[in-house]
DNA sequence: GGCATGTTTGCTCATATGAGCAGGGATCGC
DNA sequence: GCGATCCCTGCTCATATGAGCAAACATGCC
C-alpha cells in the first residue's frame, strides 16, 4: 500500500498537473473516489514530488526569504531565484536589478543614502530606473578615489543613483587605505573629508556590497593590498572585506592595524543603523554573506539563492 | 503596463505557488482584485513562467505522449520523464520499468508475447514483477545464441518474462545471422526452427528494442558484424537495427542480401501486427525511434522524454 | 472631435477543492 | 480470541477558483 500508494500519486499527478484534469475526472478514470485523488495528490505535494518553479529574471524565492528573516533575525531578505540561470554574470545582473527594486521600494524614503563602490553597486546604480525617488542625496561611506583604477565607476555610481532619484552625490575624496597612520588621521582631520564621513555618519540607509578575500578582491586589483597582503589576511582568518575593512568568520576585524589605516564608515556605525542593506551574491561570497549577517552589520541582504541556502545551512 | 504587468504576475505566483496565499490575499497584498490576480496567474502559466515538474522515477509526461499518439499516429506512447536523472544508466532503467508496467497493464492478455533480446529486454524482464500476468507463454522473434556473448541474457530474458507470467518460454534455436544463404534456408527448414518462427508470426503482441548502427551495436558485439560491416551499413543510410536487421531513415531495409541471411520475423509481419511495443530510449537512438516510428514498425512506443521531443520535432 | 473597435475591468454564478468529522476496518497487544 | 487503538474512507460544508458577461475604458480612424 505504501508502494502503490505512492504510484498513484505520481499518475493522479500527472493528470493534474499536466493533463488540467479535475480531481473527479481522474478519480473515474484511477477508479478512485475524489478524495481520495484529493489526499494522493496533497501527499505527492509533501513527499516533494511535485516541483514548481517560477522562471523569471525577476522571480524571488519568498519561502527561504521568511527563513532567513526568522532564523537569522534580518529585517528583511531579498532572494533572487537561480532557475534558469546560465552564467554568473546573470546572477549579478538579476541580484543587482532585485536590489534596486527594493532600493525603490523603502518606505519612508531616505533622505540620505549612504554607499560603498564596486561592480555590485555599479551594476545597482544601471539597474535603477530614472525617477525611482524623489531627491534623494548619496554620500560615498568608504574611500576609494586617486589610487583607483576604478575610479570612474565608483564616482559614476554615486551619481547615478542620485541623478536618477534627482538627489546630490557627495563623493569622499580620500584613498580607501593609507600607508602610514598619520595620514590617514591627517586626512580625515581635513575639512573637504570629515564633513562627508560626518554626513556619511547620519545618513539615513545604507547599500554596500562585500568583496572575497582572495587574489581577485577590489583592493588588490586596486593597489591597495598585495597579493601578500591578503594571504596574510586570509592567514588571520579574513573571509572577505565589508566597505574597504576585512573582517573573519564572525565579523570582527581581522588586522586592527590595517583597519585604522582605513578611511570611511566603522563597522559599529554600519551595525547602529536600522537600515543597512548588504547585497552580497555569487558563489565565493558565501563565506563573506555568513559573517555580515552573523555579526549584525547588515539589517537587511540582497542575495541568491545559492547563498541564501548556504546562510541557512551555516546556521 | 505590458512590462508592469509581467512583473506583477510574477510576484503574485510568487505569493500562490511559494506563500499558499489566495488570491484574495494576494489581492489586498498587491491591492488589486481577487480577479485581476487569478488574470495575472493566468498569464504568468501562458507565458511558461510556472514550471510543474513531477519528480519521480516513474514520472510519465502524459501531454508529450498524447502528442505523440497524435501527430506520429501511434496507438499508444509511454514517455518517461527525464526530470532529476542523473545518467543513462537512471534512464534505461526507467524506461525499462515504464515498458514492464504497460505489458502487464495491456487488455487483453496476450497469449503469446514475441520478444526480441538485448540489453533492454533484458531490463525489463528485470522490472517486471513476479505474477506480472497469467498464463503468456514467450517466444523469441529473432536468432542470436551460441554466436552470442550474450546468450546467456537472451535465453534468460524470455525464460524469466515467462516464469514470472506463469508461462513458458519458446526459444529461437538459431544465429542472429547466417554467413551464406543456403545455411540461412537449411536452418529455417529445420523442423525446430520453423515451428518456432511460426509460432512468432502468429504471437499476439510483440516487445522489442532497437539498436544503434555503430561500433558498439550489439550484433558487432557479439561477432555477427565486424566495425567494417557497419560502418559500409552506415554508408548506405543504416540508422539502426531492429531484430537484427538494419533499417535506413525511412523504415526500408539497407541490405537485402544481408537481411536474406538473417533469421527472424520480418519487419512485414511486425508491421501487420497491431500491439508491437517498440522499447526505445537514450540519446543514442534518436535516429532510430524516428525511423521505427515514421516506417510504422511499432504500434506502441515506450521512450523516454528526449527521444519523445526529438520525434516531435523531426516530424 | 466623435465614432467605432478592441481591450480591460469588476462582477455573477457554477464548479472545484480543502477542512473537518463520523463510521468502518485493520492492527496490535494481551 | 477479544478488545482497544489507530488509520483510512467517504461524507458535509465552507471556501477558493474559473467561465462568461456587461460596462467602462482606451485606442485608432476619419
Amino acid at each position: 500500500m505504501i508502494e502503490s500508494d505512492e504510484l498513484l500519486s505520481i499518475r493522479a499527478a500527472e493528470l493534474y498537473y499536466e493533463e488540467d484534469k479535475t480531481q473527479d475526472e481522474i478519480g473515474s478514470i484511477l477508479r478512485l473516489t475524489r478524495w481520495k485523488v484529493g489526499r494522493l495528490l496533497a501527499q505527492a505535494k509533501t513527499n516533494g514530488f511535485i516541483r514548481i518553479e517560477i522562471v523569471h529574471p525577476r522571480a524571488r524565492r519568498l519561502p527561504i526569504e521568511r527563513r532567513l528573516r526568522e532564523e537569522r533575525g534580518l529585517k528583511d531578505a531579498i532572494v533572487v531565484s537561480t532557475a534558469g540561470i546560465t552564467g554568473e554574470e546573470e546572477l549579478q545582473a538579476r541580484t543587482a536589478q532585485a536590489a534596486a527594486d527594493y532600493l525603490a521600494s523603502i518606505r519612508p524614503i531616505p533622505r540620505t543614502l549612504g554607499i560603498s563602490w564596486g561592480r555590485t553597486l555599479y551594476e545597482v546604480s544601471e539597474h535603477l530606473k530614472d525617477g525611482w525617488s524623489t531627491g534623494v542625496n548619496v554620500v560615498q561611506i568608504n574611500g576609494g578615489v586617486s589610487l583607483n583604477r576604478r575610479a570612474g565607476t565608483a564616482a559614476t555610481t554615486a551619481v547615478t543613483i542620485a541623478q536618477k532619484a534627482g538627489g546630490q552625490a557627495t563623493l569622499l575624496p580620500s584613498p580607501a587605505i593609507l600607508e602610514r597612520l598619520e595620514t590617514k588621521l591627517a586626512i580625515e582631520g581635513d575639512r573637504a573629508v570629515s564633513a562627508v564621513l560626518e554626513m556619511a555618519a547620519t545618513a539615513n540607509a545604507y547599500l554596500y556590497s562585500a568583496g572575497t578575500a582572495d587574489e581577485h578582491s577590489v583592493l588588490v586589483d586596486s593597489g591597495y593590498l598585495t597579493v601578500d597582503d591578503v594571504h596574510e589576511l586570509v592567514r588571520k582568518g579574513a573571509v572577505g572585506d565589508v566597505v574597504g575593512r576585512y573582517i573573519d568568520a564572525d565579523g570582527n576585524i581581522v588586522d586592527p592595524s590595517l583597519d585604522a589605516r582605513t578611511v570611511g564608515l566603522s563597522h559599529d556605525r554600519l551595525r547602529a543603523s536600522d537600515r543597512s542593506i548588504a547585497v552580497i551574491a555569487g558563489a565565493g561570497k558565501h563565506a563573506v554573506a555568513n559573517a555580515v549577517v552573523r555579526s549584525g552589520l547588515c539589517t537587511v541582504l540582497v542575495t541568491d539563492e545559492a547563498t541564501a541556502l548556504s546562510l541557512l545551512d551555516e546556521h
